[in-house]
RNA sequence: CGGAAAGUAGCGCAGUUGGUAGCGCACUACGUUCGGGACGUAGGGGUCGGGCGUUCGAGUCGCCUCUUUCCGACCA
């Protein structure tokens, strides 16, 4: 087999077609034939199914309980909130009928047009309305509050321009929707969801990401304040991961849900809303992978350690799957998971650059040479680096090594994220050095138009002003050279 | 919705002045291999996106149409 039609797109060349490459090759996802949409495939879907797991625990130490609401939303409640149908009506899909009928040609078949709903549904591009339509039912007194739920779905905007996992039109997610008592502890909410996914991200994805609050024009249609994680891809861009939004009293109004308070006054509940998505998975692909394919950390990993014997003949087989069989067991044992991959029908060297495509982060082979030595050679995914070592207690060996390798690259990505971001007070600087991507810290004044004209002149965004860093002596806006209010974190994002 | 490009085998592509539909990968069978993406031999697979036209003859030329991709505006 030719070894150019394999090989991927150096990242350094294209950045986009080696991630579109990369997402298809490692057998992730494939564009699929409906417009804009995608189909995960077994290994991605078992990468988002490990995400999914490790949330959906977060979740429920802090009092989060799964729902599920319908997939379609009458149209009128679209409606209700002035900001919320402003941000989302442009990419709705709407369902207006019900029925199908047979082609009078005889092939095929028709919408049939005396089964049109009186009342459009809208294929939800987010639940809010929904939620606080059935909150309004839920929710009397104080007592009630707060009220913590999320559900696991799939959700769907009619974007423009679609990107495998970045931006798809139908995306699966979670979002979390909370009602409360009073605004402090609304805030609270917002804010500790945030740290639920910037810790996910630290811990799990080993993804560092910088948290923040958006900016007016960037927040979320409705929302009073919209706090966001954004994680630095290699090639200097941001990704915005996560968003946990303060939805004030917004919701509340607009769909009529009060309480009576511990005063005997009747209040309109506070709202928060929270989302992660698929995109997660972009942002896994493109924060660790490198020339050769996926970087998966151990924690998320299907496969966290793959045994493959290099044999001859039936006896030696036999040989290999007696001891290596073994050593599958002990280590499933303890916990890893781990593939044993003797299939006769791919050679070695095939199934090493395919594990190294799929991100596998340690990989064990033993051949003949092995088994005489008493040896087994070891691979960590992360370095590249391959070692021998005695057959004896390998297993305390690799799974030490699994959390090393879980540190290590969540170390390189940290010390990537540290060094591509720059103080810069000076906009000819900026628009300069902009170009060859990173993170930004800015002096703004506060303006749209100031914001405006960085995207116009530079195609970069605020992303948020970022928590953790100084606020002091902020001067002057490096563009109207008025006092600056804050100092924000500017960069190209996907 | 603006700007650009492309539609030929499952995928990636070639196809000259119009003259029998090709290549690589993948697939099937058999054999040899197996310590970094193996090789040999033999196979199967096509309304060249669709329509109309020019022509003795169209993948190739003309017109129309559909679809997709890329670049913008929108977004987790």
């Amino acid at each position: 087999m030719a070894k150019e039609l394999k090989n991927l797109t150096k990242r350094s060349e294209d950045y986009s077609k080696w991630y579109n490459e990369l997402v298809v090759k490692a057998d992730l996802a494939e564009q699929s034939d409906v417009r804009g949409c995608m189909v995960i495939k077994p290994y991605g879907y078992a990468i988002w199914e490990r995400i999914q797991q490790d949330l959906d625990a977060r979740f429920k130490a802090t009092g989060v309980q799964n729902v599920q609401f319908p997939m379609l939303i009458p149209k009128s409640f679209l409606s209700k909130e002035a900001e919320h149908v402003e941000g989302f009506a442009k990419e709705c899909a709407v369902v207006t009928h019900y029925r199908l009928k047979a082609n009078e040609t005889g092939d095929g078949v028709v919408v049939d047009p005396t089964a049109k709903l009186e009342e459009e549904l809208i294929i939800r591009p987010t639940s809010e309305t929904t939620i606080w339509n059935t909150y309004r039912k839920w929710i009397h007194s104080w007592r009630d509050l707060p009220l913590c739920c999320n559900q696991w779905c799939n959700v769907m905007r009619w974007e423009m321009r679609t990107r495998l996992f970045l931006r798809t039109s139908e995306f699966l997610w979670q979002e979390g929707h909370t009602a409360h008592a009073t605004r402090e502890e609304a805030v609270e909410r917002t804010e500790q969801m945030l740290n639920v996914y910037a810790d996910f991200a630290k811990e799990v994805m080993a993804m560092p990401v910088v948290r923040g609050v958006k900016s007016e024009t960037e927040r979320f249609a409705g929302a009073l304040d919209t706090y966001t994680i954004e994680a630095m891809m290699q090639d200097g861009k941001a990704l915005q991961s996560g968003t946990s939004h303060f939805l004030g009293q917004n919701f509340g109004k607009a769909f009529n849900v009060q309480f009576v308070d511990k005063n005997n006054q009747l209040e309109y509940a506070w709202a928060t809303s929270w989302g992660v998505s698929t995109r997660l998975m972009g942002a896994l692909v493109m924060t660790h992978s490198d020339d050769n394919g996926l970087v998966l950390p151990p924690r998320l990993a299907p496969i966290q350690v793959v045994i493959v014997p290099i044999y001859k003949g039936d006896e030696e087989l036999n040989a290999f799957n007696e001891k290596l069989g073994a050593l599958a067991a002990r280590l499933e044992a303890r916990g890893i998971r781990v593939k044993y991959d003797n299939a006769d029908n791919k050679r070695p060297g095939f199934k090493f650059a395919d594990y190294e495509l799929k991100g596998v982060p340690v990989r064990l082979v033993m051949g003949g040479r092995d088994l005489e030595n008493g040896t087994i050679e070891l691979m960590r995914r992360d370095t590249l680096e391959k070692e021998t070592r005695t057959f004896e207690g390998i297993e305390d060996y690799v799974v030490n090594l699994l959390q090393e390798i879980q540190d290590n690259i969540y170390n390189k990505a940290k010390t990537y994220l540290d060094e591509h971001i720059y103080p810069c007070d000076n906009y000819e600087e900026f628009k300069e050095r902009i170009k060859e991507g990173g993170f930004f810290l800015c002096p703004w004044d506060g303006t749209e138009e100031t914001e405006a004209q960085i995207k116009a002149e530079t195609q970069a965004t605020i992303r948020c002003v970022p928590f953790g860093y100084s606020q002091d002596n902020l001067g002057v806006d490096m563009i109207s050279g008025k006092p600056a209010k804050c100092r924000v974190l500017i960069a190209r994002s996907y």
